[in-house]
DNA sequence: TTGAAAGCGATACCAG
DNA sequence: CTGGTATCGCTTTCAA
């Protein structure tokens, strides 16, 4: 195995100047194509890798990376680009620069950042496809002028995007079915309540809770379930009626951040104390109640290292040209009260170093 | 802000060579006391920060590193040397070096693998110190010859060593006696098992198990820990008799890799169904014990993200002398039935491409 | 279409 | 003790 092969190396090997095997291998104009064929050639015989140090000496050109996400209402996406942030700068600022285009809701800005993006002529794109269909054209105008795309949370399908990074979602569905059937006992009837049955992420969260249940827990009857298309009224509204008219309910399984509004519906109807909540996401609101064990679970879909791994990918690619896998999927944390502290310490990073008395550390959680 | 500063920049403001300024901010012999402080204060006043990249080119020269582990019956030990190894190579063959220095048991080879380690001047030092009071010595004299050492999955307090990379052992106990809690309804006599209560990583999971049961779950009883000393004989010789002597226990925690004698003692004591077992860690011959559901939950430690994670602070230490945080703590991750498939997929990494029907990704879990 | 050459910032020499 | 300088591999101009 060579132990290196650089530039020189191949324009050794051909006769011809490294300015030439540059162009060649970069597809600059200005080759003609045979030479370039021969390049590529003997690029690859010679396993050809760019030196990434000399590479980012030579050209000190910043990256510029557009972060295209929702507001939000908890903190996940804050978390998201926290992660993102300081990936970027862990880097050394002087190698890329992010621009931030934060958009207020589902349905509210999302193209025209991601239009805008597109018109500003950035490098490449992490963005949360809340609406595919709508970002599609966009997309694949993206891909067509060979700006990468990475998606955060939700993937969007046949746009051409490099990456998606997201939990797995048919994880998190299983798991909170296990738990569920523990907490349960195996017996009782558990409700879901989601987002829309047509959005992709929360439809296998479903599937994945059901089947699990079915296959392990047979004895617990799962309720059709509660949609609230996001509007925090609807959830609580459709969840009293619900816990009204079935007192005996014994589970409940968040699969969105919508979580505040069910579990205010339980307290209204008087049911909370004899429910398994299971949650999703964990933000400032939701602590209380996973203290008080309204909660008695929440799985943690890690916003910080979506965010992280969503960059890492992303600038890989644009600095190296290396793109790997595809379908990034990480593994939730399921948060109770016995470890709680430990996520909430990570929280804000500004007082970390603070309350330092059992110092916590870097991992990106 | 100023955007860069270079040794030239502070080399100029001083009116001296950049070879000066060079030495001066490494420490090498041959500057006068007097201009090495006035370089030290101008490259603080300049915000001076090495560019990586033009070091990194100048010098091609490899790191060594050194990784004193274990053998292990599981394949733990494997999966750490995997995170470490996979980190390594992702920086391109040619930046570093790799030493495995591999032991057999508990007390065999481990201070003579640190010994050799230490002659050989490696630049760099991972280990698991099982046995910290023999390494104490070794440990102390590689701190005054500036060799960093970062420990990995346990401590080795007051030895100067960089850092330390390891599960939250708080976390990962009060989750365990969160689950069996809520497993148990609050009800019943639980048991914990551990190699010794002398070693401090065990014997805080136990003390978090305790408090959290205490707190959150005060009708459940705790019974007095076994200690098996790591011999899976002892293990399952204590465990047979305690179970015959308290048929009516309902729940088992175990801190240790060694979870097999525990439930093949349960298992022949005919107590195995109606106990909720928690264990520790992940290897192939617990995977159909999770599956029948003999093991309800298991705390996975994340083997392959605590090498890697040792690896990339000591590399960046190494490479940029930056010591970050020294205590590194992960989340455990929680893996039941339900999620149980996801981290298999992870576990071979050769694998990975060839089921492919529905890829998983990069991170190492 | 190609070649030649000037840097990028740090390291590690060799003179003085 | 200190200054000067070749070098690392690549990008990017400027000529040819």
């Amino acid at each position: 195995m060579k132990p290196k092969a650089t530039l020189f190396d191949i324009a050794d090997a051909l006769g011809i100047s490294i300015g030439t095997v540059h162009r060649a291998l970069h597809n600059h104009h200005g080759v003609s194509v045979e030479t370039k064929a021969r390049v590529l050639e003997v690029a690859q015989k010679l396993g050809y890798r760019p030196n990434l140090a000399a590479r980012y000496l030579s050209s000190r050109r910043k990256l510029r990376i557009s972060v295209n996400t929702l507001k939000g209402t908890t903190s996940f996406w804050d978390e998201v680009r926290a992660g993102i942030e300081e990936e970027a700068k862990s880097l050394g600022m002087e190698s890329v620069e992010i621009e931030f285009r934060t958009y207020p809701g589902l349905d509210e800005g999302e193209e025209e950042a991601f239009a805008q993006a597109v018109q500003a002529g950035v490098d490449g794109i992490i963005t949360y496809p809340s609406r595919p269909e709508k970002l599609k054209a966009w997309m694949r105008k993206a891909a067509s002028s060979r700006i990468p795309v990475v998606c955060v949370a939700t993937d969007a399908p046949e746009t051409g995007r490099l990456a998606v990074v997201s939990v797995d979602t048919l994880v998190s569905g299983s798991l909170a079915a296990d738990l569920m059937g523990r907490f349960l006992k195996g017996q009782g009837k558990v409700l879901v309540t989601l987002s829309d049955m047509a959005i992709l992420e929360h439809a296998e969260k479903f599937h994945a809770f059901q089947n699990t249940l079915h296959d392990y827990y047979p004895g617990i009857q799962l309720l059709d379930p509660i949609q609230d298309h996001d509007v925090e009224s609807e959830a609580y509204a459709k969840c009293l009626s619900l816990f009204r008219a079935t007192p005996e309910l014994s589970g409940v399984y968040v699969t969105t951040e919508a979580s505040l509004p069910v579990l205010n519906a339980a307290r209204d109807a008087g049911v909370l104390g004899n429910l398994i909540v299971i949650t999703t996401d964990l933000f400032p609101a939701l602590v209380p109640e996973i203290h008080s064990g309204a909660v008695a679970a929440t799985i943690y879909q890690r916003p910080r290292t979506q965010g992280l791994t969503a960059f890492r990918v992303l600038y890989e690619y644009l600095s190296e040209g290396k793109s790997s896998s595809s379908q990034l999927t990480l593994a939730p944390h399921l948060v109770m009260r016995g470890n709680l502290e430990f996520f909430l310490q990570r929280e804000s990073l500004e007082l970390r170093e603070q309350k330092a008395h059992r110092p916590v550390a870097a991992e990106a959680v």
